[in-house]
RNA sequence: GGGCGUUUGGCUCAGUUGGUUAGAGCACCUCGUUUACACCGAGGGGGUCGGGGGUUCGAGUCCCUCAACGCCCA
C-alpha cells in the first residue's frame, strides 16, 4: 500500500539504483534512432555547487529527460573542469594559512599532487551533488578537462593551431598577480576604487636652449614606475586637441538642461584660462621634442626623450605624460608607436629587479615610498594630491594587478573569430534568448587574440620546447634535427627572432611543438638542447574543446560521429564570450562543424538582496540542504518554477535554525556571522564561517530557500491525488475507453490533457520552463485535483460508473505523471511503480506500462480530444459551482448543511448541467431543485448572475436566512456594479471612442453594459424586498 | 563611458499581437478537521503597474525622458 508522504529520504536512492541497475542512463550509438546530445559545462573543482549549478542542471536534466521519453538516443555527457588559476589559488591560499608555506617551498609535483587531492574531493563531492538532483548523465563516460582524452585533444589542437601559425609567442603587457606569479586575463581582473595620491615631479631638460624651461613636470598615481620611464610625451598639435576638447564640451551642453549648463561653463572657462596660460609653454615643449631634446630621467640617472604622442592630453595636469611603456598598457603602446625601449622593472615576486640597483629586492609600496623620498630629497618632488585611483586586482589572489612584460604565448583570433561570429549570424547555432547575439557577435568581432599562457603548475603544460640561439643557421639546423625525429606530423617547428627585455635583438628562438603526449620524442628534443616552456594553458583551452574532446576527438570514434554536434549547450549567460565562443571556434577549427545546434542562456540566481550567489559572500545554497529539507523533487520543481526569459531572478535565503527549524532571513549582517540567535526559540547556532571551539560547539544551521517550501507542498499534493487514484483502483480491470460515450467530465479531462500535453511540449522545445512549470501546477491541482478527483469521488462510489471511471483516471494520472517526469523525477517514478502494481495496462487502448516511468513514451497530444465545445461547457459547470460557494460563504452556511439551490439558464446549458446535479451536491453542497429556463427564486432567495454565461443562480435561504449578511452582500454587489456601469457609460458616451475603434469593441461594450444595467435592477430589487422584510419584522 | 536587463499588491514573480473588473504562489483575515491531502479545503481583503512626458478612441503593454538597482564590457 502506498504509504501516507512520500519519503525521498529513503525512496530517492533506491529509485537512482534502479536506474542505475537498468542502465536508463546509459546512451549508445544505435544508427536507428536519432541521438540528442548535451555536454554539461563542466563545473570547476574549485568549490561545491550551489544553486546557480542547481538551476543549471535542473534544466538540462528537464531537457535531457523529455527527449529521451521522445525516443531520442539521449546522451548527457557529465565531467568536471580543472579551472586551473582557480582551483591552484584556492590549494595555495589554504598551503599558506594552514602550514604557512608556499608552492615553492614544496615544488612543482607536491603541488600538483596535493590539488589532484583537492580535485578528488571535490569531484566526488560535485559528483553526489548531480545524482542527488536526479541528473541522469551517463556516468559512464565522466570526463575531466585534465584527463588523458581531453589532454590528446588540447595537443592535437594546439599543434595544429601551431602548425598553421595561429599560435605565436610574442612580449606583451600582462595582468600580472605577484602573489600567484602568473598573468591572468582580464576576466579574471577586477576593477576597484581606493584612495591614494597623486604626485607631481620635475625632470631636468639637458642642456636647455635660451627661453626653453629647465624642467618638465609629470605626474603619476604609481611614483616607482619613473624608474622605467623611456620617454616624456607632449602632444604633437595642442591648439588643436584643446579646440577639440572645447568643442564636444560645447556640444555635450546642447543637450543638458540649463541647471547643469554652469556644470559645464565652469569647465569651458577652466580651459579657456588654461588655453591662455599653457598653450604656449606646451607648444615650446612640442618644438623642443622635434628638436630632439633630451630629460635626464632622475633617480634612475638615465636619459630619456621627450616625444610627441597624442596619448598626452594637453587639458589635464602639466600637458605632459611620463611613458612606462613596461608597466602600463597605454604607455605600452605609445612604447609601440615611438619605438621606446621597454624596461621591465620587476622580478616575478613583484619585487624589484636589478634594473635599478638602488631599489633592487623592495616591494612596490617600499619601492614607491623610497622614490618620493629620494625625489624630495632632490628637490624635483611637487605637489602630493589625495585622489581615487582606480586599482586593479586579482580576481584569484585578491592581489593588486601590476601590469607586467612576459613572453605569452597568443592565439590568433582573426580567423578563428570570424568562423565563430558567421556560425552565429547565419543560425547554424541559434542563442535563446536572442538578446545575448549581440554580447557574442560585439565581443568576437574584436578579434582581439587570445593569451594562452598561465604561468601555472596546474593544467596542460604548454607542448613547446625552446632554445635560443645566436645565429639564425645554427637555429634552423636545430630546427631541422628536430623535425627530422619524428616527421612533421608530429613534430612542428619555428624559428623566431628573440628579443631582450629591452626589445633588442638576442638571437633567434626556436621553438620546437610536439603533437603527442607523453612522446618517446620528449628526451631527444632535450638532448638537442632544448627546454620544455614551463607554463600551462588557460584552463579556457580545454573547455572550449568539450563538446568534442569528451567524445574522443581527435581519434575519429564512433560516438564522435554519431553524437557530434550535440544538440543544445545549456549555461549562464556570464561565460558565453569565454567559454561558448571558444567552443564553437575550436569546433568549427577542428571539426569543421559547430559543437551544438543550440545555445540556451538560463538566468542567475541572485539572493534576496540582488546579489549574485557565491560561498565566499555566505549566500550560496546548496542544492544538498535544500534537498534534505525539501526533496529533490521540490528543488526541480523550484528551480524550474523561477527559470524566466528574464536574466536574473531572485531567491531569498534563510538559515534554517537547527533547533526549532525557523527560517531566518539572511541579511547583509547575519551572512557573515560565525553564529546567530534565533528569534523564535532564542537559542544559538552556528554558520559556515564558525571556526573556533566555542563556536561550532552550536549545531550548524542549514541555508536553504523558503521559496521550496510551495514545491514541496505541490509534491505533496500530486501525492495524495495518487494516493487516491490508488485507494480506489484495487478491483481496477483495463477497459478501452471509447471516448465519444465518455460524459462531460470525462472528455473534459481527455481535452484539458490533449492541451496540456501540447503546452508542455511545446513549452519545453522552446526552453520555456516556467511557463510549462506553471501549467503543470495549475492543471495538476486546480483541474485534476479539485475538479476531476472530487468529481470522481460519487462516480467510484456508483458501480455502474466504477469501472470506466477507474480506467479514466488512472489514464489521467499516467499522463500527467509522465509529463511531471522531467521536472519531478523521484515522485513520479515512485507513484509509477505503485501504479504499476494495480493498473499494469492503462490507456485508451489498455497496454502494459513501462517499467519505469522515465524509460515510458512522451505522452502525444491528441488533437481529437480537444473539444472547445466541452471545455466552455465545463467552465460553465465550474462557474456555477463558484457562485454557490460565494454565496454560501457570505451567507455563513455552515458546510455540512445541504441548501436548496434553483439554476436559471439557457436550454443548451440545462442539457450540460443537468447530468452534473450530482456534482454540485459533492462539490458544493447543493440539492439542485429546479435547473433550465425556468428555474424561479424562491421566496427567501439569495441570487447571483453570471452574465458572462447567462446563468442566475439563486439559493433558498430559507433555513439560514441572515438579512444583515445578504444586505451587505447585496449592496457591496451593487457598489461594484454602479462603478462598472459609470465606467462603461463614460466610455459609450465619447464620440471618438464609439466613432475610432472597431465595431465589435464597441459593441462589445455595448452589450455588457446592458447585461450590468440588467444585473443592477435584479439587485436593487433584491435589496428592495429584504429591506421591506427587515421593516414588517 | 558603452551594452544588456530589471522596477506590477508585504515578499517572489506572470502579464502573448495595446481593448471587458491587472493574475499566481507565499504572507494576511474569516470559516472548516466530510476517510487523497491542514505540506489541506472554501471564501475574503490588499496593487493603478518606479517618476514625468508623448502616441492612441483606449497603454502595465508602444515612443521619449529621468531615477534607482543588477550584470557585463571599457
Amino acid at each position: 500500500m502506498i504509504p501516507i508522504r512520500f519519503d525521498y529520504a529513503t525512496e530517492a536512492g533506491e529509485i537512482v539504483a534502479k536506474w542505475d541497475d537498468a542502465g536508463c542512463n546509459n546512451a549508445e550509438v544505435r544508427p536507428d534512432k536519432k541521438p540528442y546530445t548535451i555536454v554539461i559545462p563542466p563545473p570547476n573543482v574549485t568549490g561545491a555547487l550551489h544553486l546557480g549549478h542547481g538551476l543549471n542542471n535542473t534544466l538540462q536534466d528537464i531537457l535531457i529527460r523529455t527527449k529521451r521519453m521522445q525516443g531520442f538516443e539521449a546522451l548527457w555527457l557529465p565531467g568536471t573542469d580543472h579551472a586551473g588559476i582557480a582551483t591552484q589559488a584556492v590549494v595555495e591560499r589554504r598551503l599558506k594559512e594552514q602550514e604557512n608555506l608556499s608552492r615553492h617551498d614544496i615544488g612543482r609535483e607536491a603541488l600538483v599532487q596535493r590539488i589532484w587531492d583537492w580535485k578528488d574531493q571535490y569531484e566526488k563531492r560535485i559528483l553526489g551533488q548531480l545524482k542527488r538532483m536526479g541528473c541522469s548523465c551517463d556516468w559512464r563516460r565522466l570526463r575531466f578537462t585534465l584527463d588523458e582524452t581531453c589532454g590528446a585533444a588540447v595537443r592535437a589542437t594546439f599543434f595544429d593551431l601551431f602548425q598553421k601559425d595561429l599560435i605565436y609567442r610574442g612580449k606583451r603587457l600582462v595582468n600580472w598577480d605577484t602573489f600567484l606569479q602568473t598573468a591572468v586575463s582580464n576576466d579574471e581582473v577586477e576593477n576597484v576604487t581606493k584612495k591614494g595620491h597623486f604626485y607631481h615631479f620635475r625632470y631636468p631638460v639637458i642642456d636647455p636652449k635660451p627661453g626653453e624651461p629647465e624642467f618638465v613636470e609629470i605626474a603619476t598615481t604609481r611614483p616607482e614606475t619613473m624608474l622605467g620611464d623611456t620617454a616624456v610625451a607632449v602632444h604633437p598639435d595642442p591648439t588643436a586637441a584643446l579646440d577639440k576638447v572645447a568643442a564636444d564640451l560645447i556640444e555635450k551642453r546642447r543637450s543638458l538642461s540649463t541647471k547643469e549648463h554652469a556644470d559645464v561653463q565652469a569647465q569651458l572657462d577652466a580651459l579657456a584660462k588654461r588655453r591662455s596660460e599653457m598653450l604656449p609653454k606646451l607648444e615650446k615643449l612640442r618644438d623642443m621634442a622635434a628638436d630632439g631634446r633630451k630629460l635626464m630621467l632622475p633617480l634612475a640617472n638615465r636619459e630619456i626623450p621627450l616625444v610627441t604622442d597624442v596619448w598626452a592630453k594637453p587639458e589635464l595636469g602639466s600637458g605632459c605624460v611620463k611613458i612606462t611603456p613596461a608597466h602600463d598598457p597605454n604607455d605600452y603602446e605609445v612604447g609601440k608607436r615611438q619605438s621606446l625601449p621597454m624596461i621591465n622593472l620587476l622580478n616575478a615576486d613583484g619585487t624589484l629587479n636589478a634594473t635599478v640597483p638602488a631599489y633592487q629586492g623592495l616591494t612596490i609600496p617600499q619601492a614607491r615610498k623610497q622614490v618620493v623620498e629620494d625625489l624630495e630629497a632632490a628637490g624635483l618632488l611637487g605637489d602630493v594630491e589625495d585622489r581615487d585611483i582606480e586599482m586593479p586586482l586579482s580576481d584569484r589572489s585578491k592581489t593588486a594587478i601590476e601590469p607586467y612584460l612576459a613572453d605569452q604565448w597568443f592565439v590568433a583570433m582573426d580567423q578563428l573569430a570570424q568562423s565563430a561570429m558567421d556560425a552565429v549570424s547565419d543560425q547554424r547555432v541559434k542563442i535563446f534568448p536572442t538578446r545575448y547575439r549581440k554580447g557574442y557577435l560585439d565581443w568576437l568581432g574584436e578579434k582581439r587574440d587570445w593569451p594562452v599562457s598561465r604561468q601555472l603548475w596546474w593544467g596542460h603544460r604548454i607542448p613547446i620546447w625552446t632554445a635560443t640561439f645566436t645565429s639564425q643557421s645554427e637555429a634552423e639546423q636545430v630546427a631541422e634535427k628536430a623535425t627530422a625525429l619524428g616527421g612533421p606530423d608530429v613534430v612542428s617547428t619555428k624559428i623566431q627572432a628573440a628579443g631582450d627585455d629591452e626589445g633588442q635583438a638576442a638571437g633567434f628562438d626556436v621553438f620546437v611543438c610536439l603533437r603527442d603526449e607523453e612522446s618517446p620524442l620528449e628526451p631527444q628534443i632535450e638532448a638537442l638542447g632544448l627546454q620544455r616552456d614551463p607554463d600551462v594553458l588557460d584552463t579556457w583551452f580545454s573547455s572550449a574543446l568539450w563538446p568534442h574532446s569528451t567524445l574522443g576527438w581527435p581519434q575519429q570514434t564512433k560516438e564522435l560521429e554519431y553524437f557530434y554536434p550535440t544538440s543544445t549547450l545549456c549555461t549562464s549567460r556570464d561565460i558565453i564570450t569565454l567559454w561558448v565562443a571558444r567552443m564553437v571556434l575550436m569546433g568549427l577549427n577542428n571539426l569543421g562543424e559547430v559543437p551544438f545546434d543550440e545555445v540556451f542562456i538560463h538566468p542567475t540566481i541572485l539572493d534576496g538582496n540582488g546579489e549574485r550567489m557565491s560561498k565566499s559572500k555566505g549566500n550560496g545554497v546548496d542544492p544538498i540542504d535544500v534537498i534534505d529539507k525539501f526533496g529533490p523533487d521540490s528543488l526541480r520543481f523550484g528551480l524550474a518554477r523561477i527559470a524566466t526569459e528574464t536574466q536574473d531572478v531572485r531567491l531569498p535565503v534563510q538559515y534554517e535554525c537547527p533547533h526549532c527549524e525557523k527560517l531566518i532571513d539572511q541579511t547583509k549582517k547575519n551572512r557573515t556571522a560565525t553564529t546567530v540567535k534565533c528569534p523564535g526559540c532564542k537559542k544559538t547556532f552556528s554558520t559556515q564561517w564558525a571556526e573556533n571551539a566555542a563556536d561550532t560547539a552550536h549545531p550548524k544551521a542549514a541555508v536553504v530557500s523558503e521559496k521550496f517550501e510551495t514545491s514541496r507542498n505541490f509534491v505533496n499534493k500530486l501525492w495524495n491525488a495518487a494516493r487516491f487514484v490508488l485507494m480506489n483502483l484495487e478491483d481496477y480491470q483495463s477497459q478501452p475507453i471509447d471516448v465519444a460515450s465518455l460524459p462531460v467530465e470525462d472528455r473534459w479531462l481527455l481535452s484539458r490533457l490533449a492541451t496540456v500535453t501540447e503546452q508542455v511540449t511545446a513549452g519545453i522545445e522552446q526552453f520555456k520552463f516556467a511557463d510549462v512549470s506553471k501549467v503543470l501546477y495549475d492543471f495538476a491541482w486546480n483541474e485534476f485535483c479539485s475538479f476531476y478527483v472530487e468529481i470522481a469521488k460519487p462516480r467510484l462510489a456508483d458501480e455502474s460508473q466504477r469501472a470506466m471511471t477507474q480506467n479514466v483516471i488512472a489514464h489521467g494520472l499516467d499522463t500527467l505523471l509522465r509529463l511531471l517526469h522531467p521536472i519531478m523525477p523521484f515522485v513520479t517514478e515512485s507513484i509509477w511503480g505503485y501504479l504499476g502494481q494495480l493498473a499494469a495496462e492503462r490507456g485508451l487502448e489498455p497496454t502494459a506500462a513501462s517499467p519505469f516511468v522515465m524509460t515510458a513514451d512522451w505522452p502525444t497530444a491528441v488533437p481529437e480530444h480537444h473539444d472547445e465545445t466541452i471545455e466552455r461547457q465545463f467552465a460553465e459547470f465550474q462557474e456555477v459551482v463558484g457562485a454557490i460557494r460565494r454565496i454560501r460563504s457570505s451567507q455563513n452556511i455552515p458546510p455540512r448543511e445541504t441548501v436548496p439551490v434553483a439554476i436559471r439558464c439557457s436550454p443548451s446549458s440545462q442539457t450540460l448541467l443537468d447530468p452534473m446535479k450530482t456534482y454540485f451536491e459533492a462539490l458544493t453542497g447543493a440539492d439542485v431543485v429546479a435547473i433550465g429556463p425556468d428555474a424561479q427564486g424562491f421566496a427567501t432567495d439569495a441570487p447571483l448572475a453570471l452574465p458572462s454565461i447567462d446563468v442566475e443562480v439563486h439559493l433558498d435561504l430559507e433555513k439560514f436566512i441572515d438579512v444583515e449578511a445578504e444586505l451587505a452582500r447585496l449592496e457591496k454587489l451593487l457598489d461594484q456594479l454602479n462603478k462598472q456601469i459609470t465606467g462603461k457609460e463614460a466610455k459609450l458616451s465619447n464620440e471618438n471612442f464609439v466613432a475610432r475603434a472597431p465595431a465589435d469593441v464597441v459593441e462589445n461594450e455595448r452589450g455588457s453594459l446592458a447585461e450590468l444595467v440588467q444585473q443592477r435592477d435584479t439587485v436593487t430589487a433584491d435589496i428592495g424586498k429584504l429591506k421591506e422584510k427587515v421593516s414588517s419584522n
